[in-house]
DNA sequence: AATCATTTTTGTCTTGGACAATAATCACAG
DNA sequence: CTGTGATTATTGTCCAAGACAAAAATGATT
């Protein structure tokens, strides 16, 4: 009862109101089709109303639940417990078990109030829509700071907190853009003038992301401090392909594999596509995951090294080369 | 018939074969679920067997085969007639589909045996892997030939070839990857070595791209040619839907959106996206389209202007100036 | 308090049908 | 031969209700 095109992104959720096609919904929350009908049938939570054809149009309103949802799913909580609450149960809910969630990232922030307050800064410029401000701050901020704690302590904190507050609708999607486009530029920069190392003194690794996953950031902040390391990289961007992966592997003779992967997955895809991975990788070769997906650190995954916080990337150098 | 995790995916592909679950084959193959089924149903192919529950799993040769379908489809090629062929013969229809050239690319190729012999021993350098030969040989070139005739004459012929062998099979995912990668160092390192312009004399530009269009080379190529112009750019990365192109161009009080286009999506998509945003902007902001989407040039599209080469990036900017 | 067995919860897959937008084909006029 | 408009064929997505196995929660026993 539907048909190819509806081509509707997000355009017209604002002026005229049709409502959101459940692929447009999938998209945006994350969450499978599959899963949209069922709770609908379960729980009575999405009730989208019907198009002519009979298909399912979700508001706005229902989408925004929706990703609160999401996140506090992420956090724990089970669907059954939550999916029937209103916008302000669940707003609520997400705001008392925010402090529970990130203690492995709490610990940089806060012990230090210039980083706090210069992190505010750059948030502010950003608001402020001004690129040159953000440039430069990060920029200074690298100088002063020095590329390992710059990118470990002020890079990945305001990350999060970039989207978090995108979440929350306080950003638009075009300052999250932005963000996220001149903080490359400044990290590209750091990594060119870190090129040319001649003898590699530490492993070489193959940087990427799977299929699907189209967040880059932690991919460059990772080469920074692994290039720091004295490690020979070679990124393939983000979405390669499983395969491909392996195939680039056994090209470029690279002693490690290292992933990033965002929350926006679920948690089956992942394991199922790491499994995979592992399989088709030889045994002599590492793989590192990291980023800050939820499902990496439930359960110790057998053959892959799982890097929870980029402190933790260091030793995990340190320890390859002592095992040669 | 199936269940959460369902652990295996192609680890086993190799030694036993449970095969592949159908969540894993659309991941890799990007042909949703919905599709595998009705395609099994129509034409017989892809006919998984059945695992002790009912559901499917496909072999690694079906998804190898579906790899090659995925690409003669990209090509305009229709589902009825290639489904049901086999390895060779799709491999065959793949190399037979080279020549469809649009014609405006070859004008600035084969005029020059110097730049044809670059561009062969950098396609060389892709092929055997070596990512620092490849970036030395961009790098070198850029500052041989200078910047823009680097970006016009050598790096936007030499995407599309990439572009044509992956297309042709003679490339894999992970080398064009690679060239992607690569290249988006080299070109961001120019633009950052731009950046300190102080009066800015030509006029401020908004780069980005449209939901779903993910190609982001072709931005890059965009903003260095305009820095040279003098203009102002800001970018804000690939994959912003049109509101908020619309309220980026507010908010930074832009003169110009620049969008860029590749050729994966259908005509009547662009179209309307392009109408929607270009009423969604003000008069007074001009909008530029180019990249190598043939639904841009076939029609005249009013109120937008379309830059089919970038050699023609520079008069526009000339032509803006002189309106003012 | 920890280990094991049982029940509940939950996401994904199944089948067969349906539809609307796109593309291909045909008929007809210039 | 070249457009142009109407017709038919193709094709991706959505729907409904049912089913099942893994994960989580609960209860029982050491």
């Amino acid at each position: 009862m539907n048909s190819l095109s509806s081509s509707p992104t997000l355009g017209e959720s604002l002026s005229n109101s049709p409502g959101l096609p459940i692929a447009t919904v999938e998209r945006e929350t994350g969450l499978g089709k599959d899963t949209l009908r069922v709770w609908e049938r379960r729980y009575g939570f999405p009730k989208p109303v019907r198009d002519s054809a009979g298909d399912r149009r979700y508001s706005a309103t229902q989408v925004q639940q929706l990703r609160l949802i999401r996140r506090l799913l992420d956090a724990g909580m089970r669907p059954g417990k939550i999916v029937g609450l209103n916008h302000a149960q669940l707003q609520a809910l997400l705001t008392q078990h925010a402090p529970a969630l990130p203690e492995y990232l709490s610990k940089t922030i806060s012990t230090n109030r210039a980083l706090d307050s210069l992190q505010e800064a750059l948030l502010q410029a950003i608001g402020r829509h001004d690129p040159r401000a953000l440039r430069h701050g990060l920029s200074a901020a690298q100088m002063r700071m020095g590329l390992a704690p710059f990118v470990t302590d002020l890079v990945a904190p305001l990350t999060t907190a970039v989207g978090e507050a995108w979440a929350q609708g306080r950003f638009e999607v075009f300052e999250e853009h932005l963000y996220t486009e001149v903080l490359t530029g400044v990290l590209r920069q750091a990594i060119a003038s870190l090129t040319p190392q001649p003898a590699s003194q530490g492993p070489k690794v193959l940087l990427t992301t799977l299929s699907q996953e189209q967040h880059g950031l932690g991919l460059l902040m990772v080469e920074a401090l692994l290039m720091l390391e004295g490690c020979a990289c070679v990124s393939l961007g983000t979405q390669t392909p499983v395969a491909d992966v392996a195939q680039a592997a056994r090209a470029h003779q690279v002693d490690v594999v290292a992933l990033s992967f965002s929350n926006v997955h679920k948690a089956a895809m992942v394991h199922a596509g790491l499994r995979e991975l592992r399989t088709q990788l030889p045994a002599s070769t590492a793989l590192w995951v990291g980023g800050a997906c939820s499902a990496l650190y439930q359960r110790p995954l057998t053959g892959i090294s799982a890097v929870q916080h980029l402190s933790n990337l260091q030793p995990l150098v340190a320890q390859w080369r002592h095992a040669r």
